[in-house]
DNA sequence: TTGAAAGCGCTAACAT
DNA sequence: ATGTTAGCGCTTTCAA
C-alpha cells in the first residue's frame, strides 16, 4: 500500500538495526556490509518506505528543489523556457518550484525570499520589468546562494547569464523589414531599464543604420509593465498611430499579440499597412491575423542551459566558480 | 542587513529569554506579557528574522503551501485557474507549487508523490488526459490528505470539484452553429475518459437533438493525448476532411488552436466552408483567422473557488466535510 | 561494520 | 509569565 509514512526508525526496528545504520544502507554507504544494505533495500522496497524530504532538508540544509521565477507562466516564452528547465531538473532529480512575478518588483522580492527560506538550492530568474534594484540579489549570492539569470539579466551582478543574441534579433527584423519596403520603422518595447529592452532596441538602432533610415524617438514606444498593466499598451498604441509608420518591431510575447489586438479593434484599415515583425515564440503565429513575422528565441534551450550552470554551480563545492554568459541565437520565421 | 539566517536561539541569547518564549512571543501567544512581546517583536523586526519554514514543516506537519497539478502551465485556460488560485492562496498565507503532467499518467503520479511527501497540505489537480486508475488518489484522501479536483475530475471519489457547465457550454456551441445554418456539425474533443470530454459530448448531442439534427459518430473524433502527441492532430483532422462536415465544436484550447493551424496548413480553402466553435480561453482569440466563436471558462473564478475549498478543507479540523460540487457558468463569445 | 548520541530550527507539553 | 525538555525524521561525528 502506497503512502505509508514509515520512517527509518520502523525499519531498524523491524531489522534489528539502529537507525544510522539504515541511513547509511540507504545512501549505499561504503562502509556498510553489501548484506545489511540488500536487506535494509529489501525492505524499504517491499513497505514502500520514502524519505521525508522536509526532514533531510533541515538536516542537510539542501532540497534538491530549484526555484523559478518569471514575471508570467501565461507568456509562450516563458513556459517554454519552463519547460527546458524541467527537462533537465528531473533528469538530475530536482525538483522544480514556479513563481510568478506579474511584473511587480515587490513580488519578485517577496518570492525570492520564500523560495530562500524554504531552502531551494538557487534559483532561476528572469527580471520582473519593475525590478530596478537588485542590490539584496547580490547580497544573497554573496552569501553563496546560486542565483543563475536568464532572458532579463542583471547589468551588474557576476553570475551566470542565458541570453538570447537580442542585438542580432532586432537588427534581423528591421533588417527584414527595410527589405519589404519599410522606411518609417517603430519600435515598441518594454521597460527601458531591462537587459533586453536595451539590447533589441541597440539591434533595432543598427537596422536603421544599415539601411540609412534615421532614428526618430517619437517612434520608440515603451511600456513600463510590459503591456500587462490596463491601458498602457493602448495609449502607446494611439500615440503611435498619429506618426506615419508603416513597419513596426515589437520586443515580446505580450507586446505582440496586445499590439495586433488593438489595432484590429481599433485601426482595422491601418493595420494592412503595416509590416510587423516581433519577438514572440508563440506556437499559433500562423493563425494570427494580420500575418506577423516572429522572431523566435530558442525557450527550451536557454532552459536547459540555464538549469545545467545552476546545478553545476550549486554541485560545485566551492564557490570559484567562473560566470558564462552563453548567447544563443534567434531565428527569423518570416510569413510566408 | 537582509537574509541573515537568524534564529529563535539567537534572539533568546540576545534578549536574555528561552526560546521557547521567544517562540510564543513571535506567534503572539496569550501567555507572554505585552511587554515582553513587543521586546521581543522589535528585535526581531530588526535584525530581519524569518523564521525557517523547514524546521516548522518537519515540526508541525504542515507546510503553508499547497500543490497544483495540470498537464501543462502553456494553456491558457490552466494559466489563469493558477492566477486565480495564487490570488486565493497568498491571501491566506499559502504558497502555491505548480507542477506539469504534459497529459502522462507516470508524471502525475510522481508529481502527486511529491508534492505529498514535501508536506505539501493539499492539493488542486485537474487530471491528465491519460489517467485511468485514480484509486492512489483515493488512498490519499482516505488518509487525510485533502484534494480538490477542477476541470478533469475523477468520476467516482468522494472529493469536493470545482467544474464549469460543460454540457451547457458543448449545447450552446452547437445551438450557435446550428442556428448559422450548419447540418453537419463534427466534435473534436480530447481523451474519451475525460469528464469534460463526456459533459461535452452529452451537450453536443442534446445540440443536434434539439435542431433535429442527427448524431453521426464518424463526425465524433477523440484525441486522447489532448492533441499534445505529435501527430494525433493532424490524423484525425485529415479524416474529418473527408467527411462533408460544414461546421465544427472543438473541446479544448490546444486542440482549438491546433485544428486553426493544421487547416489553415493543409485545407486553406476548405477551412473557409467551416463554422468553428471552440472551448478556449485565448485572450487573443480576435487575433485568430478565421474567426471562430469562443466557449469560455470562468478560470480565474474556478481558481479561487477550487483554493477557497481545498484551504477550507486543510483548516477544518476534523474530516467531516460534505463535499460540494461546484458549477461554474461557460459564456460564448462570438465573433463579430 | 555497526551503534549511540547530538543536532538541524522549531513547537509544545510539562514544569516552575 | 517564563523556562526546561523532548521530539519531528534525518544525517553524521564519534565510539565501539
Amino acid at each position: 500500500m502506497a503512502f505509508e509514512n514509515y520512517t527509518i526508525k520502523d525499519i531498524a526496528k523491524a531489522l534489528n538495526l539502529s537507525p544510522s545504520t539504515v541511513s547509511r544502507a540507504l545512501r549505499d554507504s561504503y562502509e556498510i556490509s553489501a548484506e545489511t544494505k540488500k536487506l535494509v533495500m529489501a525492505y524499504a522496497e517491499k513497505i514502500n518506505y520514502r524519505a521525508n524530504p522536509i526532514a533531510r532538508s533541515l538536516k542537510e540544509r539542501k532540497s534538491y528543489s530549484i526555484g523559478i521565477i518569471v514575471s508570467e507562466i501565461a507568456n509562450n516564452f516563458f513556459s517554454q523556457v519552463i519547460d527546458g528547465i524541467e527537462s533537465v531538473a528531473y533528469g538530475k532529480n530536482y525538483q522544480v518550484v514556479i513563481s510568478q512575478t506579474h511584473e511587480s518588483a515587490e513580488r519578485e522580492r517577496l518570492n525570492v525570499e520564500h523560495l530562500y527560506s524554504r531552502s531551494t538550492d538557487g534559483l532561476l530568474m528572469a527580471l520582473s520589468a519593475e525590478t530596478s534594484d537588485v542590490s539584496y540579489l547580490q547580497d544573497l549570492m554573496a552569501k553563496g546562494f546560486p542565483i543563475v539569470f536568464f532572458d532579463r539579466v542583471p547589468a551588474t551582478i557576476p553570475a551566470h547569464r542565458v541570453i538570447a543574441d537580442n542585438k542580432q534579433g532586432g537588427y534581423d527584423a528591421v533588417h527584414y523589414l527595410a527589405q519589404k519596403g519599410c522606411t518609417r520603422i517603430a519600435h515598441l518595447t518594454s521597460a527601458r531599464g531591462l537587459s533586453i529592452s536595451k539590447e533589441r532596441l541597440e539591434g533595432y538602432k543598427m537596422g536603421l543604420l544599415a539601411h540609412g533610415l534615421e532614428v526618430d524617438d517619437a517612434l520608440v514606444k515603451y511600456c513600463q509593465y510590459g503591456g500587462l498593466h490596463q491601458g498602457e499598451l493602448e495609449q502607446v498604441v494611439e500615440e503611435l498611430a498619429e506618426t506615419d509608420y508603416d513597419g513596426i518591431f515589437i520586443s515580446g510575447d505580450k507586446l505582440t499579440t496586445g499590439y495586433l489586438q488593438v489595432m484590429n479593434e481599433r485601426y482595422d484599415e491601418r493595420i494592412k499597412q503595416v509590416a510587423i515583425a516581433g519577438f514572440t515564440n508563440s506556437k499559433v503565429v500562423n493563425i494570427f491575423s494580420p500575418t506577423i513575422t516572429a522572431i523566435r528565441q530558442p525557450a527550451f534551450d536557454m532552459g536547459q542551459r540555464a538549469a545545467e550552470l545552476l546545478i553545476q554551480q550549486i554541485e560545485a563545492k566551492h564557490a570559484a566558480v567562473d560566470f558564462e554568459t552563453v548567447v544563443l541565437p534567434t531565428t527569423l520565421l518570416a510569413k510566408k
